[in-house]
DNA sequence: GCTCAGGCAGGCT
DNA sequence: AGCCTGCCTGAG
């Protein structure tokens, strides 16, 4: 963690950067709304700004035209760069020695392969939606739902690049998406899913659930509170929690972590046995089988 | 045509 | 408590 920040003017340079990669951050399906340019370089719109950011070496983070402001208020947090990842490694291979029977150690081949990536600190409200959108359908969908229905519902974002004057739109309010109703959200292709994000974003706006106050529960209550919103159940819930409420503990299994529990934890996986970093955890064991073992069935 | 995509609700036993 | 089944849509 000891890293240190500078700025030449446009760019902030982060130095000293550890347990670090850009490229698996945002290539482990935590996040719709940035697009990987090219190696280690990306892009994208969060908490209503527009960052680009670029890895010249594995402990270098280069944030493009970005103000001291904008690096302290949003990309510090957005990024997790106070978090220790190398203890947070260190503590999750320690409770997978004690709690599964995990003899291959695929845990600490996950976090050879992924060891880069980051647990985005996401907005409440744009990680419960975007994971409402998700449930039984496909990245590239999702991405291009959300960037459709950002572009009719939400504010404008501008910013420079390259000397010209650019235009993006943040991830809509609630009140935005209340407001335009179920049927234009339906017109955004989200099908069945519709109702579910017009009732989550009502129920937002009204205030008949508070997201500050699922933010300071407890986990389990937490995760109780969100599934009282119809269209979220146990997985779309957990991914919420992990990327937009700080819950490193919430374990979201889909088909790719049953898929994994079934083959490499035959015996079952005691996930609250895996303590308070266990979605950290599940986003190494994700990515393991995502880019090295895809076969996996 | 079919299946599948990082699920969920509703109805059934 | 666990096991179906249908669901919008688009890509392969």
């Amino acid at each position: 963690m000891s890293y240190h920040v500078e700025s030449n003017g446009n760019d902030i340079i982060i130095r000293g950067v550890r347990d670090f990669s850009l490229a698996q951050t945002f290539d482990c399906g935590q996040c719709f709304r940035f697009t990987i340019n090219c190696e280690n370089h990306v892009e994208g719109i969060a908490f209503g700004r527009h960052i680009e950011m670029y890895q010249p070496d594995p402990e270098t983070i280069q944030l493009i035209d970005c103000s001291i402001e904008d690096y302290e208020n949003i990309w510090r947090n957005f990024l997790s760069l106070d978090d220790d990842y190398s203890a947070i490694k260190e503590q999750i291979s320690e409770r997978f020695k004690k709690c599964s029977n995990d003899p291959d150690e695929i845990i600490n081949k996950a976090m050879d392969l992924g060891g880069g990536i980051r647990i985005l600190k996401q907005d409440k409200w744009e990680s419960l939606c975007s994971f409402i959108i998700s449930q039984n359908n496909n990245i590239p969908r999702i991405m291009k739902i959300i960037r459709e229905m950002s572009e009719k519902y939400g504010e404008t974002v501008c910013y420079y690049k390259d000397g010209k004057a650019c235009t993006e739109y943040a991830f809509p309010t609630a009140k935005a998406l209340y407001e335009a109703g179920e049927e234009a959200i339906f017109q955004l292709k989200t099908g069945f899913r519709a109702k579910y994000i017009y009732n989550a974003a009502k129920a937002v706006y009204l205030n008949e659930i508070s997201l500050d106050e699922v933010y300071t529960m407890p986990g389990d209550a937490a995760a109780a509170e969100l599934m009282k919103l119809k269209g979220v159940g146990p997985k779309v819930a957990a991914c919420a929690l992990l990327f937009g409420f700080g819950k490193t503990d919430a374990f979201p299994i889909d088909v790719w972590m049953k898929r994994i529990i079934a083959r490499y934890y035959p015996g079952g996986l005691n996930v609250k046995a895996l303590g308070e970093y266990a979605g950290i955890a599940q986003q190494y064991l994700f990515y393991y089988v995502r880019y090295i073992n895809p076969e996996l069935t």
